[in-house]
DNA sequence: CGGTAAACGAGACGGTACGTCGTGTCTTTGA
DNA sequence: TCAAAGACACGACGTACCGTCTCGTTTACCG
């Protein structure tokens, strides 16, 4: 009792982190091979050498197993704010979140996410980890231009914030127009400049 | 359009335009009480009283028989550029589409927009009918607020479109705050402003 | 209406008789080569080439699906009441019976008897195809044997052919001793003869 | 035999009588409660608060565990031949016997023979306990009957018994008419007398 | 009396089979 | 000749147990 920090004693035998991986390692390669519809139970359970039930230990189904995968192996992103210039920091992220979306797993990512039961504690996690938390950079860098004076001081960052990000994402999913780091430089700077 | 026109005489019994009717009826209401997961041929063919293979004769899949469903139902939205301030029936599109979206068939819209084949050619008609036909509305009204310099006459029309609708579907599909026509306003107001 | 011999209509694609013989086929052949416990319902029907779903349209579970491939396959036995000398004639069903039992199927089929719920439809008619329909064989050649004076006139039929057919079942339960063709013959000559 | 045989010293915590008994009573309940397809190991390992490898530690497999549960509650029977007529105390075992046996439990105990490997050390110790140890009380009383005259001397004991117990069995499989006493005592009166 | 080794509870593991559901195709009868 | 009905082959679903395997924890014996 001591010792605060532990509270949950391990019963039981525990869980195989070997197992964990496997199944997220095939989750990945069935991903990559056949889109987020190739990400069965039975697939990953075969290929991963593992029973279906450990699977369903873990993840409640199939999306869940996918994002987790998807989670697992991606790196969030992570620009550092480089340059004393907030507004070029922010460009060079956009671009970055640009080009990691401007891939078949950028699509998977989207259908996902909107395929997915919105509430689900899973989902949250998913939306956060790929989308709000580049959103949530973007606002800090936002928030340095303003106390640089980049940008006029009563601008409304949530709202700019989705006027930068929510073009991206419209044209992943709607394809109607392509979607490079060119792209993401008209946006911000038809944002900065406005349309007068 | 007379008569003359068609040379494919109809032989056997015609298809019935009552058990198209029926299946989409069906499907609308599989829809509305589950979600797209609940549109399944087979509940569609059982409600619609119609066999499954009259479903497959109309649509190739289930993605297509609720698309059609969709699309049959609601009408596309058509907000007529009224008023002689351009950049005013743009304010009203916006809200108009907005609202129209901010309910549970917006969000299914969005969901099947995502997981649908980007390619085929009902999934095209779909983007079209639901977005890109309000997105080109609204590229009318810009085009006339450029002619009536509401707008600079250099303005990227595509990208400040995208700046415009982009944010509505983002938070769609984030749902990481709210969406409703306030929200719209101000997405109009920073964008036609800017930051700086 | 006016045949009323015909009161089911067939409406949709009738069964197939094909899949039918196939999964019985197969079935038959699971249960030679690892008896009872080997007749799942995955492998009747991956063998049989059919789907899980169309073995379970017309049977419940495996048991039913093993009974059926028993009951398919092996004529019930049907000896025919030659010779005028009645129990002449049940001497020689006694012996045919135990023949047909006294062999791998016929450890089967009794250990299905035990296993099956008694009271089901199909587990009915399993026992009656195998055990009960030889008993009312032997009833029949009883009752002559009565006629004729071979037995007495007030012997109880029923208990009688317990009697007789009791121990074949018995020593195939059990295994304590051999089942063959000379101990129904000391069967039979027990019980004509009694104890005393 | 006196102690020296064993050279195995106990080393290590000695096994748990109490959770012996346990498993067993858990089993006896389940049994009881849904038959022999409810003593499933897990069912049994959790109702009984033990750890599944206790009870494999035990027994091999849970028709073993069913086995040694019945085998454990039920005495064998042990009916005393009392009397000086060895015929009726035959008679008194016999009506022991079928009332024994006329019960869920005699329907299991049969279920349970018919189900298990024959060849298994158990499932010869458990048709000793529940069937053969009857019979062969049942031939010693015979034996007697033979020493007393009361059947004659060239009497086939072993054909005779069979021809007593099979007909029990016999209805207790086949269900196609009641076990009571008073047919065990028909059967043992049309046994001694003979059809003739 | 302290070490140690086996049995303990718990429960995750790789599996097999279950019985269900939905897919999209095929084959009938009936209109 | 199309429509309805519904059987078909297929394949994934999610669940129940199997029998095995660690874990960390007793518990009795043996040195």
């Amino acid at each position: 009792m001591l010792n605060g920090v532990k509270p949950t004693r391990k019963r039981g035998r525990p869980r195989s982190e070997k197992a964990r991986a496997a199944i997220l390692r095939a989750a990945r390669a069935l991903l990559a091979e056949g889109g987020p519809g190739a990400v069965t139970m039975e697939a990953v359970a075969e290929r991963a050498g593992v029973g279906k039930p450990t699977v369903y230990r873990w993840w409640p189904d199939r999306h869940a197993v996918a994002m987790a995968a998807l989670m697992d192996t991606t790196s969030g992103g992570g620009v550092e704010a480089s340059g004393h210039r907030a507004l070029g920091a922010l460009r060079a992220q956009l671009r970055a979140v640009a080009k990691r979306f401007a891939t078949p797993t950028g699509r998977h990512v989207t259908s996902m996410l909107a395929a997915s039961d919105p509430e689900s504690e899973l989902s949250k996690a998913f939306r956060n980890h790929f989308v709000l938390a580049r959103r949530a950079e973007g606002r800090a860098l936002l928030e340095r231009a303003k106390a640089n004076r980049e940008v006029r001081r009563d601008l409304d960052v949530d709202v700019a914030l989705d006027l930068l990000y929510g073009p991206l994402f419209f044209r992943l999913l709607m394809g109607h127009a392509a979607l490079d780091e060119s792209f993401m430089d008209r946006v911000l700077d038809a944002a900065v400049r406005g349309m007068k």
